[in-house]
DNA sequence: GCCAACGTTGGC
DNA sequence: GCCAACGTTGGC
């Protein structure tokens, strides 16, 4: 899961405990928290438009999705006016500390660490903010962390 | 700050 | 359903 540090960083993870990840309006990014998302399924915590850019940490989900509250709400910089609170459009996922890296594993890194090339993080043009991890690369990039 | 890559919108 | 225009993302 991605999220820029000035905007939310792992730090602030780390002191509020947990967070609602809201204000995705992405379907794709959506879908992966709407449906595939599980309670105490592990996440690794992105750090985009960051010095260095990279993975800065471990979350853990904590809730089941629920619809995403900002959407109905017209004060909200992510209100939607068409998502019907009926058949709600946004959903998210409650997000838990787990782990903070002693440093980021940059981008760098990951392209130069074995067995991370196929991550979909590391494609060009991959602008998606939530994206599955196989188990492979989620254990290669724990003992970096 | 630049800009390539991509997703969304809306006229037709 | 096509696609140009537009807005956003995110590495650099």
């Amino acid at each position: 899961m991605k999220s820029e540090p000035s905007a939310f960083s792992i730090q602030a993870l780390k002191r509020k405990g947990s967070e609602p990840w809201d204000g995705v309006r992405n379907y794709q990014a959506r879908n992966f928290m709407r449906d595939e998302m599980k309670p105490g399924d592990l996440v690794l915590f992105y750090h985009s438009n960051a010095e260095p850019s990279g993975i800065a940490g471990i979350a853990k989900i904590k809730s089941a999705s629920r619809p995403d509250p900002t959407a109905f709400d017209p004060k909200n910089i992510h209100f939607d006016p068409s998502s019907d609170p009926n058949n709600p459009r946004w959903w998210l996922v409650d997000v838990e500390f787990v782990k903070e890296a002693k440093q980021i594993i940059s981008l760098d890194t990951l392209r130069n660490t074995k067995g991370l090339e196929e991550m979909l993080v590391l494609r060009k043009g991959q602008r998606l903010s939530i994206m599955p991890v196989n188990s492979r690369e989620f254990k290669i990039i724990e003992k970096l962390i």
